[in-house]
DNA sequence: GGAATATTGTCCGCCACCGTACCTAAAACC
DNA sequence: GGTTTTAGGTACGGTGGCGGACAATATTCC
């Protein structure tokens, strides 16, 4: 089983997606018709390069970013030497999350992990829809409350798992967000979003290896086992994607 | 300085919260007059004591709690052994946050931490108010948007942060949300909130009692550096607490 | 094809924290 | 007042991950 079938859109969304392709991110395509009239054309298609900044840490907000594909990852920031990810999102979601209750500043940064593409809305728009489009308004709330699980077991993951078990989680999490089972990451890069030494991250992937659960070769990650991987991942994986789905619907 | 003066309510708040003690919560009192004649009437008043379960992991949510005074922990449970705070809330706030956009059950376990007061609505009351009361929808999704940002700093200084260092930031916390500099705490509790070994707790107290920062005695920790801790807490303390500004208002 | 660059593999000493255990002192109880 | 309970202090070996450095491959670029 592959990611590719869970986030595979269903026939409806397929008809839907080609009326526009926004309605391909997961929140837009659920708001009612009436709301999508005002909603979509305000919606600007972006390309999501590798490394792109959404937004800077403590910055202002210009765009709401909605992707389509690709990964984004919500970063905190304290100092140069100080930053961990603590969530990331696909089309499942958006972002900054602050915009989505009135907000004008990000408090983490906001990068593209996996290149993609998808739309963004300027901050004002959004701010004006959260008064006039209740459902959207609601929908953005809701993903902020599932985001906000998912950042717990981050919080969690953090303090009572080891190395390799946090890759796990979070290579299952990239899987999730991806067509296919190939990710093509560096251990460099897993090193910054897991807070932890490069060479800490090789050694791990030796272990999920040994396992045969991926398989690791340059720049890319192949998910081989994705079951093995949440027996793996001890417990720290799942959840937030319940809560997701109970709050909103399948990614 | 002290605590207290942070968080002494203006004249302008006594006056509104003798009109109703329900009003010293920050959120209920910033609603309109409009949406107060709803909602307070559907509110009752619970005692908090310590170790009071709002709300189980994983539970059907029956009440939503906002609290007047003392401290709720939000804690992620993965496991019997594997569980850590993911943030703390007072009077600023209310729980269990799913509630806050319709969701009828509760990743986390929310329990009382330091003991107090407050009010309880029924979620049914809550869910039906989300839709007719848009300022109350709207509060209680900035204080979700503004916790996660707690959370997600919590996981930060869960990977780059010592012991000592994270004990700070969470001594902080607590100060923020009791009045005066007084906190009655065992190093039992802190080291479950913590999620390190209780004797981890008594040495990194030490530091900080070294440094003059605080004073512990037997289950009571009083706070007499303010200034210093924030400087020892290695950047991990302020910045959510600006975020709940910017979105809501004064603590 | 060869040089420069990016990515991955491996090693070493170090230390913060763990698990566990045991002891002391303060408070509560009868 | 003496016993039980609860909270706090201390010790010890073990280890996961750190900081840092260096070598060995793939890729890319000229």
């Amino acid at each position: 089983m592959t990611a590719a079938r869970h986030f595979r859109p269903t026939s409806a969304r397929i008809m839907k997606s080609a009326s526009h392709p926004a309605l391909q991110n997961r929140l837009l395509a659920l708001l009612p018709e009436n709301e999508t009239h005002v909603i979509l054309p305000a919606l600007e298609p972006v390309d999501l390069p590798r490394g792109f900044v959404i937004v800077g840490a403590d910055a202002p907000i210009e765009h709401v970013y909605f992707i389509c594909s690709g990964i984004g990852s919500v970063v905190t920031v304290a100092a140069e030497t100080q930053r961990a990810e603590a969530g990331m999102f696909g089309r499942e979601g958006f972002a900054p999350t602050s915009a989505g209750v009135g907000g004008t500043i990000s408090v983490q940064e906001v990068l593209i992990q996996v290149e993609g593409h998808g739309f963004r809305m300027p901050l004002k728009v959004v701010t004006e829809a959260l008064s006039t489009h209740p459902t959207f308004a609601n929908l953005l709330a809701r993903f902020i409350q599932a985001f906000s699980a998912q950042i717990s077991y981050t919080a969690l993951s953090n303090i009572t798992c080891q190395v390799d078990e946090r890759l796990a989680r979070w290579l299952l999490m990239c899987h999730d967000r991806v067509d296919g089972d190939e990710i093509a990451l560096t251990h460099d890069f897993i090193s910054l979003m897991l807070g932890v030494r490069r060479p800490s991250v090789t050694t791990a992937l030796h272990v999920l290896e040994g396992r045969k659960l991926i398989q690791a070769e340059r720049g890319r990650i192949t998910i081989r086992d994705r079951k093995g991987m949440q027996d793996f991942a001890a417990r720290t994986y799942g959840k937030p994607e319940e809560e997701y789905r109970r709050l909103i619907g399948e990614f």
